[in-house]
DNA sequence: CACCATTATTGATATAACCAATCAAAAAAG
DNA sequence: CTTTTTTGATTGGTTATATCAATAATGGTG
């Protein structure tokens, strides 16, 4: 009672001739004769014992059994190229290093998990630091990529997303946004965040003060959700405690800011290639 | 980015030596030669450029990429299997009755429906009759298949499924349960029932009258809700205007019934195969 | 150490997959 | 209507390779 083994290479030019709608064009795509296409058509029917196709004139048209087959061929094929990805996947193997500033690190788990499932043989390490210093790091390949906002004086690297700078407050206070507008000040991006916030008050004719400043924001937390200042950060650094402002409170409107992924220059590694990849995929996927 | 394709010959083999644990083995099963099996777990580990199994001394044990692989050879194998029986499935056609009790037929729709969906081009007919009648009808291959009660003085077919039978009046009302037992009686298995009730009432040292008869539930249902007697009938049959009595009733317990299912004489058609197969599966499985 | 079972290797063979070239048919162009 | 072009089918020949039979190697067993 055990079936028969179909030809997954047959499988492919038949979906492939139904991609291109002919043999001929199937054929350069697969980089066959077009009599092989022909030829290998004419085998898989043989080998079910049934006709797959017939032609209306010059127009090819699938059967019944035909369309049904390929439905079956596009869900094997992609069994297969996930089990072929999968087996090569697990063969990538070498150490890898990522910088990001601290505080995108809550952007980032669920990819290092992915990625770990992926690629199980390849050792990745995660460092922290403000996004000059690793753009730093970087150049000097001490690292091999780098997630980081944007710089204006190091306009290197892919640009992976673009995000919303928000104003934020306490979550329960109501803090006086009046001038001189009291400013939690921390640098994510190396003072990227400043600049931008400082330009838009200035912009906007609005005054105001330092009120203090950190590190990151983990130092600035205790002051901000006193209602004692307010800070700026992007909307995935939102935390239970911070409330998002609106223009309604009057403050102005902040511009976007850029991740930027930078890659060690000279070839990046393969785990490098494929982290950087996944990346990619991962935070533009993600709202 | 297209992956290569995997052989499923070759996955197939790979799964047979996990499952019989040798090489040899699985060469016996998969009638080829020792060597074959051999060079072909090679070529698999050729391909995909990475060794899959390893000895400790004469014990084979597969590496994690080949206890991977296996995984997914499973699946797309499953996969190859279910598309193959599937299209060979459109293949089957021709013309098909099968004979069933009028009362059984609230068992059987899904499994129409669902043989329809395996096998579209075969034209199933589907009468019903006494079960007698229909043996009747099968022997002198007026119809294919027939699912009936078994019979006492007809003992062929091929016994499918056992069912309890059971006392039922009908849903509110409390009907009088002392001697004489008014029975409401009809012959979905040419009087199978009867007998059957009538033995368990005897053996029980009861008395009983009978109140009604008639061909069908349906010619029954009328006085049997109006709780004018007590029918008997299988724990599929019940509809919401029948209540089921058990043993605190004080009527004796019934014995099973068997439904045998009656193939025509002389090797039956594909169809009538298939849908036999299908029908024993479905009905053994549900409860 | 000899013996048995299992696996790997080798050499020969035959199948069949592929290509190049040709033929056939139909649409498109003239 | 004829010619040209495009597309698919067919044929013959070549090559590659999957298989088998036979043999060698390996490791466990009496």
């Amino acid at each position: 009672m055990r079936a028969p083994t179909l030809d997954l290479t047959l499988l492919r030019t038949l979906v492939t001739i139904a991609d291109t709608g002919s043999v001929t064009a199937a054929a350069k795509r697969l980089a066959y004769t077009q009599s092989t296409v022909s030829m290998q058509l004419q085998r898989l029917e043989a080998q079910l014992g049934m006709s797959l196709h017939e032609r209306e004139g010059r127009r090819l048209r699938f059967t019944s059994e035909g369309e049904r087959l390929l439905s079956h061929a596009r869900r094997l094929l992609a069994l297969n190229d996930e089990a072929w990805n999968d087996m090569q996947a697990r063969q990538v193997t070498g150490d890898l290093t990522l910088g990001i500033p601290e505080d995108y690190a809550s952007l980032l788990p669920s990819v290092f998990a992915y990625f770990h499932q992926l690629y199980p043989a390849v050792g990745l390490k995660v460092i922290c630091g403000t996004s000059a210093h690793l753009v730093e790091q970087v150049k000097t390949a001490d690292i091999d990529l780098a997630l980081v906002t944007r710089q204006r004086n190091s306009p290197g690297g892919e640009v992976i997303r673009r995000e919303p700078l928000i104003w934020a407050v306490g979550v329960n206070q109501q803090p006086s946004l009046s001038d001189p507008i009291p400013l939690a000040l921390y640098s994510p991006g190396a003072d990227v965040f400043r600049e931008v916030a400082e330009q838009a008050l200035l912009a906007a004719g609005r005054e105001w003060r330092v009120a203090y400043t950190s590190q990151s924001m983990a130092g600035l937390a205790p002051i901000v959700t006193a209602g004692l200042a307010v800070v700026v950060v992007t909307r995935s650094m939102l935390t239970p405690s911070l409330r998002p402002l609106d223009e309604s409170s009057g403050l102005p409107v902040l511009p976007m800011i850029e991740l930027a992924l930078h890659r060690a220059p000279h070839r990046p590694s393969e785990p490098a290639r494929r982290l950087g990849e996944l990346i990619r995929e991962q935070l533009a996927a993600s709202t």
